[in-house]
DNA sequence: CTGTTAGCGCCTTCAC
DNA sequence: GTGAAGGCGCTAACAG
């Protein structure tokens, strides 16, 4: 019995003949541990709990999608993912603490951080991806969206825009924060002019995008910039939108620019040129770390991963 | 002991104020029952495994998100979901036998159905969504697509459209095929030309969308269709963009229809006329009845649930 | 390197 | 209605 417990256990000592003939009888029986008592015995559970801030608002579905897709490239067999929004976790223990061996948090917003310090002070293994922590005891995965942003209007500026407008993310998360300080440094840097009446509070939706860009299209002619920053995607498609209602031309009349690179900002009309969130890179680096500190082995927690974003040049922005 | 346990169990007999004490004094010490040694002795995982036909490619990801919310939202407590990537299953035993306790599969395709039938000659309690499965020996719960597209359709007729084309979907999909059946029996009905030159086999993506609608730009003026039903939104979302790099307006040059009703079709340019996919009531009812079958309640299996899809009416149809 | 023993935490008998 | 005993399938500790 034992000797077959170690077959199955890669570490144990056992001889490698003898490992093979047990997994070949096994394979021709059909045995396969049991996940239950193993774990009655091990204290593990096998399963991976990745929380987002929200399965159903907030997060765009392109970016739901290839966080998923990127975790089970990175995650090892016999481990499985338990997808959860975190806004749903009504009992942390029956949840949490009884049904994984870790958390990774997607996170998106300060609202998160509740959730993430119960995570931490109840000691289960944990990493949080795509939203900057300062804690240096969490580990943390996340994307330069300062220098993202400041690429993203460097080009623009290189396009030959003076005056820009921004529609900005929700108020208080931090991208959007490092977003808008992306692009102040950009503006300073490159001697341009924001339009303060061209400067919006979004909220990453298409929805408010649309608004908010009808309002800066109402602006008179000569108040208008010639180039808006979206927050991301999905607020930029709603923009573009704006435009199309109102008769303005993309990027002839008016150019726009994108954050994320969501699958639909390369089939929009026109085309986005937007700067790529590394989602998928955060995802595949937070679940190796995350399996890495559930083995014990060491991980440099305190080491903040900060992944760049890329330009990715499409059709939306002029070159005046 | 025996008595903590029967108070942790809804159905055990047990006087109500000795629960009540007990189950205040758990939440005191923040006691759980173990999952592990709990699913030892009752062989229950606490599991669903929820399988797509893929979660790469194929696999819209809007459609991907839809579901998955609407899983959750039928779930009961206490279950956890396990998302998998049917191409992914490398060990049967592992990731299904050994660790759910029931298969839901959101299945896209014939290729599917060695997978299918590996569960259900396992005996797991299974339910197949989003595809019709002729076996009545298994659960189904899937969309009328032939109703719907039959819908759209005639929609179409009714806003004067007499020579339409169509780009399917991928060939040998359950899903083209009842699509594309839909579209004939509408063009009977209503007494259509089918234009022949555009009538396209595409796969469900954009880019091929935008492939072949560009080689229906192509035809001589006299030969084209006034309208191109598309086999779905990413197809039409496709076909818009070769229209706008051809300069063709949509609508007034030629109309488009698509198929799903996913997120981003409420947002393109123009919006797309569409019929909508009814992916969370069928993720509903299919949950629904996967826990049934796993408690061993009677769910009439032989019954095949066929749900209607519904026309979205929006800008992407011209009245002629 | 392999086998023996004990026990993980719960639920299911069966007594009371 | 409640409690005592046994065992689910595995791995850790120990002996050989």
């Amino acid at each position: 019995m034992t000797t077959v417990s170690r077959a199955f256990n890669e570490k144990a000592i056992i001889k490698a003949e003898t490992r093979k003939n047990i997994l070949a009888i096994a394979d021709k029986i059909g045995y396969v541990p049991n996940f239950n008592a193993r774990g009655l015995v091990t204290k593990k559970k096998f399963i991976i709990g990745v929380f987002f801030s929200s399965l159903h608002d907030g997060t765009s579905t392109s970016f739901f999608s290839a966080a998923i897709g990127s975790l089970y490239d990175a995650l090892p067999d016999n481990y499985l993912l338990s997808i959860n929004d975190i806004k749903r976790v009504n009992s942390f223990e029956q949840l949490v603490q009884n049904r994984v061996d870790g958390v990774l948090v997607v996170s998106q917003s300060d609202d998160d951080d509740e959730f993430i310090y119960q995570v931490k002070s109840s000691g289960i293994p944990l990493v949080v991806i795509n939203r900057y922590i300062s804690d240096r005891e969490i580990c943390n995965i996340a994307s330069d969206d300062f220098a993202g942003l400041k690429d993203g209007v460097d080009y623009i500026a290189s396009r030959g825009h003076k005056r820009i407008g921004m529609i900005e993310g929700i108020a208080g998360f931090t991208s959007s924060v490092q977003r808008r300080q992306g692009f102040d440094q950009s503006v300073i840097s490159n001697n341009l002019t924001p339009v303060e009446a061209a400067i919006k509070i979004g909220d990453y939706s298409s929805k408010t995008g649309q608004e908010k860009m009808a309002e800066i299209l109402a602006l008179p002619k000569e108040q208008q910039p010639t180039c808006v920053v979206c927050g991301n995607d999905d607020t930029a498609i709603g923009a573009l939108r704006a435009c199309y209602l109102n008769g303005v031309k993309v990027p002839d009349d008016i150019s726009l620019i994108g954050f994320d690179d969501i699958f639909y900002s390369s089939v929009s009309i026109p085309s986005l040129t937007t700067i790529r969130k590394p989602i998928g890179q955060m995802a595949g680096l937070g679940i190796k770390d995350l399996i890495a500190i559930i083995n014990g082995e060491k991980v440099d927690i305190a080491n903040r991963v900060k992944i760049q974003p890329q330009l990715v040049v499409r059709e939306s922005v002029a070159k005046l």
